[in-house]
DNA sequence: GATGAATGAGGCTTCATTCAT
DNA sequence: TATGAATGAAGCCTCATTCAT
């Protein structure tokens, strides 16, 4: 059992990080509660930021394994618009709080007396970078399509359309953990933002 | 000169939390930005969540102002959604690398040994929660008057709607800003967002 | 080599609790004549008032453990007191200056942020409280049995005589200590306060 | 009114530096608690220590005073002294948490960056050591007389002897303070103290 | 591979003291 | 005299990371 060992880290640092975000969340506790030593996850994990990073990334396969499902299983670019919403909803119902503590600062620099600018971002575009694009690139594609097949307006650009229901899914999610009080609906809002966004790229 | 300092302290402090994020800005640089003494910071705020909070509050209120502002001067409600649909990106654009670090931790959590769940809470709903709700109340106005005076669909939640464009507009423009490299344009965003949402909104 | 650390903090924290008090006291300081770095001593110890504690308990622990063994060593109540007013003296000269920093505060509020008055006094009553009431009940148990066999006055409560047989050496030394310059004989002080003590608790 | 302000000052300063100690008191909690600024304490005491000690030199002088009113009022020493043992157990009842805090760091080292050992013993013994040894010329000379007279031991030191019993007395207090549930009865302590000390330098 | 004791840099915060008004 | 805003030194404590076993 190689990853296993891997995978036990993986899930402890998620609950940790979902629950304290990154900086609030200790070692200590996600070894403890992965049932490992300390030392061991620097047998997995270059570092702390590299643990998150690769908790995210997971996330990110597993969402993209589902959108590429999806992308077969419906012809109708609506349809797989629609089906993949439901997709993006769950994974930001499940995921957000992980997801949101991939501030730029993260991104962008890394972690002092790491020497490697370079390594870095090779990193973060491997785990990070790319995966988003991949999602992007799968929505993107529907839009397209939509727009090829006609029924679509052709004014919209396809990624930035994808971008835009990302967005709202997370935003929708991320307000209502946020700040329950505001009373959005959480049953009602997939149905509305499939709406909104479907009316918003369609014609007429 | 007497709020003087407070502001030049604030001043400082959302550069570096803008550049650092909350918990790598430490108060030193703020301090020594703001040309102060680490301990006069004390004098003016409790905490370092509390001037956290605080640079985010002055940015809310500021926001608020122009849409307010904003509200009178349109009488179509088209019109006034895309203007604040403007004043949003600009501050987004300006402010959201800040806002982002507004975590449900940082929002639910008292800072440990501080001895005040009520208190906390208190405070944050006084400067995030409230001025999240005028924006959204503000934005969501709009979208009610398009329904009452005909022309936007009557099945679309006027406040799912406002969220929705907010986080639109913050989904692409952090993107912009986190990973350039995706080759979003900045200069064409908000028409595209504006198309999408107004199209989303108005019936067929 | 296990606890082997733990001891030569404790050792150093009270050479330094000994002679600059507890708030004057770093665990800088103490780190560094342990020998240790800092972040170590919170393998062993909670807190800077754990450590103060710990080490007047291992102080208690050793008089009680002479005390305990000097009690089976004599028959006559009156011998017996006087070997434990040797010890005591003994005690004193070498721990006043320690033990006198439990103050009231110390002992009774936990360290703000350390939540938990509760964990705070239960502590505080296993490593201070029943000591203290451990030394009382030695000396007492030796009144009491004078008063049973004769001689000793009935109308003495056996643990008031015991807090004042303490309390006097204490003050003694703590004198002698603190204001030199008032000339208390040290050499002769164990026979006069043996004499005063036992003169008043016994019969005409 | 002259000394009205830093009478002020120092019933504020007995207040807190009984309830916190010496360290964990604060200049702004007494400067407030007296109603002036915190400037102005250092119009009247040259530093924190200094208003400690003034804090406890007023104390010892109304102490002295009424122990020597007592002084001519009784003929007979064992009346003399049993009145003193009041007089000195209601000190201590509202006095000990104050004067507990004289530890001999701050009565031998001057505070850091005073310059001035010399200037700092020679405050101490003003304000400190002479009171002190006022108290115990007092009782011990009601001690001398008594042997003098006849009926107490004579080989009993005198100065000892007074030191003894102020020490039973603030013992007694103090643990009553620190530690109520070992349950010392409050109203019997000053009988048995006397009865103890009387009989204890009385010949048999 | 696995452990966990040890490290030590670095952060937030407090508070006595000063000084311009 | 009186004020109180400002200072900045200094302390406790946390925690990512290492390394000997």
């Amino acid at each position: 059992m190689q990853g296993g060992k891997r995978d036990l880290i993986l899930d402890a640092a998620e609950k940790v990080f979902r629950e304290k975000g990154f900086h609030l969340a200790t070692l200590d506790e996600i070894a403890s509660k992965a049932g490992v030593a300390k030392g061991t996850i620097y047998l997995y994990f270059k570092d702390k930021l590299d643990l998150f990073l690769s908790t995210v990334e997971r996330r990110f396969r597993e969402l993209i394994d589902e959108l590429e499902g999806m992308k077969g299983r419906f012809d109708d670019p609506v349809e797989a618009i629609s089906g993949m919403t439901d997709v993006l909803f769950k994974f930001a119902r499940s995921a957000e709080r992980l997801v949101r503590h991939m501030t730029p600062e993260k991104l962008r620099k890394p972690p002092p007396g790491k020497l490697g600018v370079k390594a870095h971002m090779e990193m973060v575009r491997e785990k990070v970078f790319k995966p988003i694009e991949e999602v992007i690139g799968i929505l993107s594609g529907c839009v397209s399509e939509g727009q090829a097949r006609g029924g679509f307006r052709a004014d919209i650009d396809p990624k930035l359309a994808a971008v835009a229901l990302i967005s709202m899914i997370r935003g929708v999610v991320f307000l209502k953990i946020g700040i329950p009080e505001l009373g959005i609906d959480t049953a009602e809002s997939p149905k509305q933002v499939k709406a909104l966004f479907l009316n918003g790229i369609m014609e007429g």
